[in-house]
DNA sequence: AGCGATAATCAAAACGTTTACGTGTTAACA
DNA sequence: TGTTAACACGTAAACGTTTTGATTATCGCT
């Protein structure tokens, strides 16, 4: 691989220059500029970005922190970070935490030692990530929580309104004449305790009691969860709810199943309604969902990274809030 | 951010020797690795990876070129590779070309430039991703294709068996008594092309006559295809196909939803069986599929490239070749 | 006591950049 | 004609490692 030095030469100019024609942080003439720019091309000369690194304190390269991209939920965001960071020269480095906290730990170190510049985190609250995001902060790198833990406001958040998610899941079957409606959501987890809250607030704008007995809480946001919970509500022949909401997609689906294996046609029998549209618009029969703008909150937490990257380093942090959207699919039903 | 300097001067030893405790590569007394551990330990130092990347020519990254992590069939690869990795300390780059020449190229250079020890090419065949591989290969980075082009046999290769894929799926309706079987794919893939001949196989070993009409290739792997397809196939009342083969589940999915809209009840009137299982089984009903073991690939992709990596830089190119795997689901029901 | 061998450590030169500072050349002006 | 400002470029010192010879201390042996 040819260096700089080899430009330098065949150019017959020093490094220096080479470098100023390279960066545009000093004027060069227009002959030698010429004779620089040839003497690259015909070289094929590439920078160095481990040396350009080492000499910067920085490697034009970003990180993204998420629990496994194998989640249907995640990808979208990867991507739109990485067109965010494609369009601005960063690459970004991938980072599976697994839950795992040995595994966090590893990636904390890693993170650092790699001199990545900035870190987009998606990721539930847990020690080891607090403990991550307090190493990253201390070292001055920039952190984006992205669908990121709650309690993490001292870093610039990007956030869909998850409140509004579950008041739309819930309004959606109370305005098709629901009266008996139930949740399927997650325990101890902070999404699903705030969609919990918007389904309140969807009932009670709506004049609809709650039935305690058709509110469930698993251990997470998985297919198996959504059929054990549905199975538990389905399992007392005589009362069921009509309509369900679930936390998330994958645990609407397991409930499907369950309904499905009771006896019950959806939505004939009980309607149903996912949220964060990971899955429901691409089955057949179309699912009902309300949709998260993943993508568009991949690149604003990528837009965000890189300002604080490149610009106001400091600056009291932001949080940005997204919308989400409710599509009608094939599992509701209006009632009476 | 502590030095190596920093800690040869607690320690009262020179950087060389810190050096030498970090990477062992010579004997150093015991009291004085004692002494240099404690001080790093103290510091909280860590090595600052662009440096050592610098004067080793080795940057402890490899990188996934895919064409999107959007695409449910890649994010198990990816994983895959990521695992293996982490494993041996190495980090992914990811770099989505969205079949795009321009972004191709970029990437091109930038992993040079980022001196990636290794990548990892998913990606059917077009002139950028051969330039992309020949340039690698040309600065002595190893390459291992990972599902990619069949015409990249001058590099290590971890496919699936296409062809056997395309058997199991016609064969499984021939076994359910169907005559009529059709074939929907995409035109110019080879992939595609791998599983027709496979599909062909199956039915001439059970004896079964070949419809032209029922075969029809598309312009990609979408939804939107199988459905135009699916369209097409269904628009003479009078005669079509009771068993479906898709080149792979999105395109089933796709299909699935045109016979539905032309009136027909899957799997009464048509039996549906798709490929590659990123969405059948999560379906429901489950949808039948042949599943490819795309995270169990990754796996190996990752092993044999950091095989070449750390071990043998030459020898001959390896073919790893897994076997796909049928996925019973309620889209098939037997005939006559 | 003198010698060579062995083990432990160090000093300094790389690796390929960027950048602070210095130097020379030209043009403008009094 | 000298002084100064502007411009174009070069020199050399960093950045934080690894690695290649030295160098020193210790010991066994004659």
């Amino acid at each position: 691989m040819p260096t700089i030095k080899d430009v330098a030469v065949k150019a017959q100019v020093s490094i220096a220059t080479v470098s100023a024609v390279l960066n545009g942080t000093r004027p060069v003439s227009e002959p030698t500029r010429l004779r620089v720019e040839e003497a690259i091309r015909q070289l094929g000369y590439q920078p160095n970005r481990m040396a350009r690194g080492l000499k910067q304190r920085k490697s034009q390269m970003i990180a993204h922190v998420l629990p496994s991209v194998m989640n249907p939920f995640f990808p979208a965001m990867l991507k739109g970070i990485e067109d965010i960071a494609y369009e601005a020269d960063y690459s970004v480095l991938i980072c599976n935490t697994e839950m795992d906290e040995k595994r966090i730990r590893r990636y904390s170190q890693l993170l650092l030692e790699m001199q990545t510049d900035g870190v987009v985190i998606t990721a539930p609250g847990s020690d080891a990530i607090h403990e991550l995001a307090r190493s990253l902060r201390e070292h001055g790198v920039p952190i984006v929580a992205l669908h990121g833990p709650r309690s993490m406001d001292y870093v610039d958040r990007v956030l869909v309104n998850d409140e509004e998610c579950g008041y739309l899941a819930s309004s959606t079957l109370a305005k098709h004449g629901h009266q008996e409606i139930g949740f399927l959501g997650v325990d101890g987890s902070t999404t699903s305790r705030l969609r919990y809250q918007g389904f309140i607030r969807g009932l009670q704008s709506h004049g609809i009691e709650l039935y305690r007995d058709y509110v469930l809480l698993g251990q997470g946001f998985s297919q198996e969860e959504g059929y054990r919970l549905g199975q538990m509500l389905f399992s007392n022949p005589s009362s069921w709810p009509n309509g369900i909401v679930a936390a998330n997609d994958v645990m609407a689906i397991g409930l499907w199943e369950a309904a499905l294996n009771a006896g019950l046609e959806v939505p004939e029998d009980v309607s149903l309604i996912g949220i964060d549209n990971t899955l429901a618009s691409i089955m057949r029969p179309q699912m009902a969902s309300v949709e998260i703008p993943t993508y568009e909150m991949g690149r604003l937490a990528g837009e965000q990274l890189l300002a604080r990257i490149t610009k106001n380093q400091e600056g009291t942090p932001v949080t940005i809030r997204l919308d989400p959207r409710l599509i009608t699919g094939h599992t509701v039903q209006s009632r009476g």
